[in-house]
Formats: C-alpha cells, structure tokens, sequence
RNA sequence: GCGGGUAUGGCGGAAUAGGCAGACGCAAGGGACUUAAAAUCCCUCGGGAGUGAUCUCGUGCCGGUUCAAGUCCGGCUACCCGCACCA
C-alpha cells in the first residue's frame, strides 16, 4: 500500500494514509514513558455509554484534547496521560432493561463495544491500557470503598427528611440535580416526599470548596457558578423574645438570621415560615383556624409554585416577638417566601430596607420605618425599598450617626457581646442526598442490624456486587427494585454476627465519576483505590475538557471528593483539576440543540468515509471558536478538504526539487511557526486553521515559481501534526524520517528572521484610508512623511495641520481645506 | 429581578495593545480545461454613485473621547446562559 502513494502527481488518498498509520501506531505507540519525560495529564469528561453513539459534537471535545495533548507531547517532550473510560451506571440502561428485558450489564457492554470503535475512528492517542467503566466490580469496589471511608468518617450519614422526588424517575434527586423545580434529566415536576435517605456531608468542606477555587485556571463563569452555589454569607442570629397582644413576654424565642443587623432597628415584623416548628406553639386560638388552612396549603403546593409566585402571601399568627434592641413588639406573620431549610426558618423584617419584606409590608398594611439615610437625604422608600447598605444610621438609637457600612460588618459581634444573639456562616449548599432507589447502581455497601444499626460491610468484603434481579421495575413507594431479593436483602450482621438486612438503595451516577480520574494511572490495582506512588507521579489533571452543563454536579463533587481523599492520606493533592476548558456545544443545521428527537443528530461515520479522520479533526476545529457554540454545516468540511488535498499536493511537489533556502522562505518559515504556535497556546483553535490555509496558499504559489525548501516543509508539517496526524505522519515519511513527528521538538519562532525590511502602511487623510506605501520598517518620520505625501500625489490638498506616523502601522494627515 | 455573555457581508467567522473592517473558508456568479459531467485551476463577490482612476455610507441603536473607534467611555435594545423569595 505504501508504495502505491509515492508517485508525487497522486491525488489525496485519505483512507489508505489512515489506515497504514493506524496499522503502524498500534506497533509503535508514540506515547511513551521516558526516565527524563514530564507528564502531562490530559483528560476527557468521559462519555455515558448510550445506544445513540457519538454525534460530531461529542467529537469536537475529544479532538480539542487529542490536539492539546500532541501539541503537550511536541512542545516539551511531554509523556501524555491521556486516558478514557465509561461512565455506565444510570438511567438510560436501565430503561432499556426494564423495555426489552435484557440485563442493563449486556446493553452497556454493547454500548461500550460500539463507542469504542467510534471513539477510535478519531485517531486519538488515547492508552486504551487505562481503559475503565464505572460499572466493573473491580471499579465500583472503590466507589463503595470510599462510601465506606466517609461513613468511617461520620460524612455519610442517614436522615430522614422531605426530599425532592421525580415522579417518572422514581428516585430522590440532589439539590444539583433540581432545575427549575424540574429533574435535570426528564424534566418532570419535582414533588417532596418524606423518606429516610443516605446524605454526604459535602457541607463539612464548604469553606474550602469555595477557598480552593481560587488558585484554578478555570473558566470564570464555572468558578462563579460554584460560588454562588456554595452560597456563603456572614451575618447574625438574633433572638426574639415571644410576647402576648398585651406584650408580656413568654419563655419561647424565635432565632432568625440576617447578614444587615445594621437595620435591626427597622425590623416592624417578624414572618416564619409554615414549616417552623413554632408555628403551632405561638399561634393564638383566635388565628389558629386560618394558619393551619395557610400551613397546608403551602405544603400542598409545588416547589414551581412557590418559586415562582413572587406574589406575597400570608397570616398573621396573633403572636408578638420583642425586638431585643428597641424593645419594639412586632406582630409574627407566616409565609411561604420564607424557606423553612435556609438559615433558622425565620426572618426579622426590615421592609425600608429589604424588596421582599417592603413588599409584604405594602400587601398587609404593615408599617415601614427607614432607619438608613443616604447622604444625610430622607431616603425615598414610596416606590421601593432602599437596599444597599450605604449611608449613615437613623432612627437607631444608639446606633445613630454611624456607617451602615462599618455596622453591618460590626453588629454581629456586638450582638454576640451583648447576649442577644451570635455572629454567623450561613451557606446555600445542603448535604448531598446520596442514594437513588434504582437498579443500576453501586450498592452502597451498609447492613442494618437490629442490634448494631447501620453498619459498614467490611473492606475485605467489598465489593458488594450488584445482584441479578427478574424485575428492573422501579415502585412508586420510595423502595429500591433490590429489596425484592430476600436471599441477597438477608445477611448477617459483620459486628454481632446476628441477623440483618443490606441497604437496598443504590449509589447516584454521579458517584463513579467523582473519582475515575484518580483510577486511570492505576487501573488495574487491588489493594488500593491508586497507589500512592503513582498518584503522585502522574496526578493530578492538567487539563481536563467537556462541557459546561457540570459547572455545579460533577466538578462540585469531584473536587469534594478529591479534598476527602486528600484528608485521609489517598492523594497528596486538594484539587483534581488544575485547568479546566468548557468547550462549547455543536448545534443542529438549524442551531438547535442536537437531539434524537428533533432528528438533527450528525454522525462522524459517514464524514470520516467520505473525507476522511484527519479532516473531520480539522473541520471540527475550524467551524468556529471552541468555547462557543456552533451549528454544524456540512458543507463546511469541503473546505477543509480541499485545503489538505492541496497541502498534500504542494509537499510532495516540492519533496525532491532540493530547493535552496531563500530569506523569503525562512521569513515565511519563521512567521508561520510564530502565528501558528501563539494562536495554539491561546486555545485559538479555528484561527489555527485559517492560518495553516493562509501560509499554504504562499506556499502554493511559491511552488509555481522557485519552490519550498525542505526544512520549511519538515516545519510546516511538524505544525500540522496535532492537528491531522496521520497525514503529517505520512509526509513526514516522505520527507525523509524515520522517526515519528511526534518524537521531533516542536519547532521555535526566531524573532529576527521573521522581520521584514519594508512594510506595507496605510496612509490616510483626516482619518480616511487612502493609499498605501511600501516603507522601511526603521524609517523616521520625516521619511514616512514625505513618502505618503508623494503617493498622496494630486489627491492631497488644503493645509496640512498634523503629520502623525506610527512607525510599522499607519501615516494620518490631518488637512484643513 | 440579579449576575455573566453575545451582536461584524447571503452563511461560519477574522481583525496583537485604538491604526487599511471583512483574513480564512462556505455558498453564489463568471471563465479555463472536458464530447460532457465531476474534480481541478483562474476571476468577481458589504451597500450606493461613476465608463474610469475614484468617491461615499457601513461592525445592533443613540451620544461622547481621539488625528484615528468593531475595539475605549456614557446611555439603550435584542438574544443566549446562569441564579432566582437564600433574609
């Protein structure tokens, strides 16, 4: 086959150059551990093995890493850990088992077997000896051994607790997983249901998930995203004494929390939640009636519903709360705008100073007392609260006169000082609702004994492997399709030996892949989760790229898991990913999402026959900036195409022509490695290829005339190797080599020699382009003056007031007529 | 509502750091080669005026700074994304 393509006039041969490299890659790996090697880790958010296949979107992911990841290998002589795996436990295989009956363990390995050759055909240098799947008992043993290390640990415990519940997935989702008040997966209504659930107390590590964003490159928007997520705030718990009509005070206290106790001498109401437990203790027989309809009515309502009705409503509870400050009795109200599981379920009410409780006030005639003044000015409160926290303090007694600024940063403390409340964190983020009443999933690996509770099944018993079940059928009770096996169910109990029952509920997807990426550099290891040794050679990762849509799930709890692992010796780093990239998504021709059911989904297959891996690489890369979106045009590869057939075509004209350097060439030479290396390292994928096209259509030109010589070949080919590595590889060949281009050193840009004697300047009149002039590049002023104006020539008239030249860029003569 | 982003030809997009707007492609039109087609190669390709050299308008809208603005500043509009009663 080789010798078939030597003749030089040959046209582009796609499939044969592939497939010969592929047969030689597979022999000669490329990517090789050396004694003096760096690592570079380059990992891919690993795909979800589905029935459906790869689409060209997913493509363009897993092309940006293989392009970083030979560039890291070129430029540096890296050693590249660059692995993939599946992340094959959830939802859709199970679907498919309880529709067909077939065992999701059989569809997923199918899945796997066809990805895979489609993950292939991309040409990638992924180490298929790291391959993993989070659904092997030999993976998931680690996952339930890290479950197990938690519990150890007292972070995995169990709650009883009202739990968001999709009705058509029949499981309980993570607060991550709720969009909307809708399943991030189905899109269903999200109701509560009451259930006794395994939690992970991802709240223990909120300071340092939010801490630790800040030494990462990591898209800011993500790093934002989880921030807000995290939801930290500083603030005071303050105390309220509750009262009678007649404002005798009882031995009951209503706690709230505010992060403006400067405004506490505003506060003209209190409102408690429905769920407070309060509620029925305080409230009076005269309002008893109506606030019990309130509580059930709102417990009756959707989350959408009280998301989304801004409209305030509520009840007055016939009871007062004393306000510890001005000894102000305030009349408690109830409403379902305050959350029963943020802070202490209770709010003191500031309406001069807060849009909501301004709003409430207006809505039952409550009175509203500004006690902030900006600028010494009355604060005008008739259309709206004044919210922030700048200006001097009124109607505040002692507080009078000082900043709001410097008080709501000092109250806290001198509440705690003076005993009627204390200085505190409140955060966003809940503890993770770790278990899932489906199949497919790792069994979490706990036995409830009577005698001894839950206990941990012991380490040298792990895995607990997931049994065989007749029926996938998840209920509608809340119960896992597992405890229908009595004889798996049924166990002994590991501390008392007695009799006792296995969890029956099931790890979330999301528990495989908070941890893969520590596994792949040690895949194959039984006596530990990673050997340490390895962990801190090859980890953490570098660059880690996919999508954006795990801003707050995935990257949330893998960092949370990494800093567990961290504390407990496993890994000897806090964060798993250095550098992140949010690669932007591939739309339908329309630029709508790709999706199965709008019957817009591009499949590779068809393009790789046609043109061929190493322009379908290219392509995917040129349609557009690789953190944006954009909708795929079929048409557009042709462009690509062309630009390698005739790429092919000008190396192998001028392979043999022995054509002497000459300063135009090593000029050229130079200019390409300088725009081609810097565009790289900026991650500016798709100018990358405009600039590839450009150089080579000089060089195509250059052909016609005295020819290229060979070293600026050999250069423009070693730039093009990250990028369509087959090709390369093959003219690299031609070119004389016998070693990979992947083995040659990423050529340097010599500054010097990319520097042109004369440069082409615009000239323009009063700001307008009119002519251009051919200049030395050192010329001085009076020179570039003088040239513009004989090119100017007829055209220039008036007086001429103002001569500027920026020496390189333009001249402007600014003329009066 | 709050926060972030985007807006450039028929289309995708380029344009260090304020310096010739539209690179590089796609599509379209014209031509060469061919019996013909495909492929390939060459030319044109933002709007308007002019035979023409050339002139003029033009980067979502309105205003400003500057010799010079797609780029900087002020004020809008539209779309996209995230958060959304978190006190």
């Amino acid at each position: 086959m080789a010798d078939s393509i030597k003749k030089t006039a040959e046209p582009y041969h796609h499939a044969e150059i592939e497939a010969k490299w592929r047969e030689s890659w597979k022999k000669h790996p490329v990517n090789t551990p050396g004694q003096n090697k760096k690592k570079y880790y380059c990992l891919d958010m690993f795909p979800y093995p589905s029935g459906a296949g790869l689409h060209v979107g997913h493509w363009r992911g897993y092309v940006i890493s293989d392009v970083w990841s030979r560039f890291q290998m070129m430029n540096g002589g890296h050693y590249i850990i660059h692995p993939m795996g599946w992340d094959a436990f959830g939802l859709p295989a199970e679907n498919y088992a309880i529709k067909t009956g077939q065992h999701p363990s059989i569809s997923t390995a199918a899945n796997v077997a066809s990805i895979k050759e489609q993950v292939k055909q991309i040409g990638a240098i992924y180490d298929w000896d790291m391959e993993l799947n989070t659904t092997d008992p030999a993976f998931y043993k680690w996952t339930q051994w890290i479950f197990v290390q938690m519990f150890k640990k007292g972070l995995a415990y169990e709650k009883e607790m009202p739990l968001n519940w999709c009705p058509s997935c029949k499981a309980v989702l993570a607060n991550e997983e709720v969009v909307d008040g809708k399943c991030e997966r189905c899109h269903s209504e999200v109701t509560k249901k009451n259930l006794r659930q395994w939690m992970l107390k991802i709240t223990a590590y909120a300071d340092r998930l939010l801490e630790g964003l800040e030494g990462l490159d990591w898209p800011e928007k993500v790093k934002k995203m989880q921030t807000e997520w995290i939801g930290r705030s500083y603030g005071a718990e303050v105390n309220f004494p509750v009262a009678d009509a007649a404002g005798n005070a009882s031995d009951k206290v209503i706690t709230v929390y505010t992060t403006r106790p400067d405004t506490l001498y505003g506060a003209t109401f209190m409102v408690l939640s429905p769920e407070h437990a309060l509620v029925p203790e305080i409230t009076t027989e005269e309002h008893r009636a109506e606030v019990e309809d309130y509580c059930k009515a709102a417990a009756n309502k959707s989350n959408v519903d009280r998301v989304q009705n801004k409209d305030k409503t509520g009840v007055f509870t016939g009871a007062y709360a004393i306000d510890p400050l001005n000894k102000e009795k305030l009349p408690v109200w109830i409403s379902d705008y305050v959350l029963a599981d943020y802070g202490t379920g209770a709010i003191m009410c500031v309406p001069a100073h807060d849009d909501r409780d301004w709003e409430f006030a207006k809505k039952f005639d409550l009175p509203i007392i500004p006690v902030i003044s900006p600028d010494g000015q009355d604060v005008d409160i008739s259309e709206g609260a004044y919210t922030a926290a700048v200006g001097t303090m009124i109607n505040s007694g002692d507080w009078n006169g000082m900043k709001s600024e410097d008080l709501k940063r000092e109250a806290p403390g001198m509440i705690e000082k003076a005993g009627y409340g204390k200085k505190t964190t409140n955060y966003k983020l809940r503890d993770w609702v770790f278990s899932r009443q489906r199949y497919w999933g790792e069994p979490i690996p706990i036995v409830h004994c009577a005698k001894c509770g839950a206990v941990a099944v012991p380490e040298d018993q792990l895995p607990v492997v997931l049994p065989d079940v007749k029926s996938y059928q998840p209920t509608d009770t809340g119960e896992s399709p597992l405890a229908a096996i009595d004889e798996w169910v049924n166990t002994t109990c590991p501390e008392c030996g007695g009799p006792a029952k296995r969890e029956t509920n099931t790890m979330p997807q999301w528990a495989g892949s908070s941890w893969y990426f520590l596994r792949y550099v040690d895949v194959n290891n039984d006596k530990a989760l990673v050997d340490r040794a390895k962990a801190d050679e090859f980890l953490p990762v570098d660059m880690y790229i996919g999508g954006v849509e795990h801003a707050v799930l995935h990257l949330l709890y893998a960092r949370f898991y990494t800093k567990f692992l961290y504390d407990i010796g496993v890994v000897g780093f806090e964060e798993p990913f250095k550098k992140l990239f949010n690669q932007g998504m591939i739309l339908g021709p329309k630029g709508v999402k790709m999706s199965k059911s709008l019957g817009n989904v591009v499949s590779p297959d068809d393009m790789i026959r046609d043109y061929g891996c190493d322009s379908l690489r290219m392509y995917e890369l040129f349609i557009g900036p690789p953190q944006q979106d954009s909708a795929w045009d079929e048409r557009g590869i042709d462009g690509v195409f062309r630009f390698l057939a005739r790429f092919w075509k000008m190396v192998n004209e001028n392979i043999g022509r022995d054509v002497p350097e000459t300063e135009e060439l090593v000029r050229l030479r130079h200019q390409l490695i300088h725009t081609i290396s810097s565009r790289l390292e900026a991650f500016q994928l798709n100018t990358v290829v405009s600039g590839f096209m450009e150089f080579n259509n000089k060089f195509v030109e250059l052909t016609q005339k005295d020819g290229v010589d060979k070293e600026t070949l050999k250069v423009f080919v070693q730039l093009m190797a990250p990028f369509v590595p087959h090709l390369a590889e093959e003219l690299w060949e031609r070119l004389g080599e016998n070693d990979s281009v992947f083995h040659s050193t990423w050529p340097v840009a010599d500054q010097a020699a990319m520097q042109e004697n004369t440069r082409e300047i615009a000239v323009q009149v009063n700001g307008k382009a009119r002519t251009v002039i051919n200049i030395a590049v050192d010329a001085d002023k009076d020179a570039a003056i003088a040239a513009a104006k004989e090119a100017l020539g007829d055209r220039l008239t008036g007086t001429v007031i103002k001569e500027i030249y920026v020496p390189g860029k333009i001249v402007n003569l600014v003329v009066k007529p």
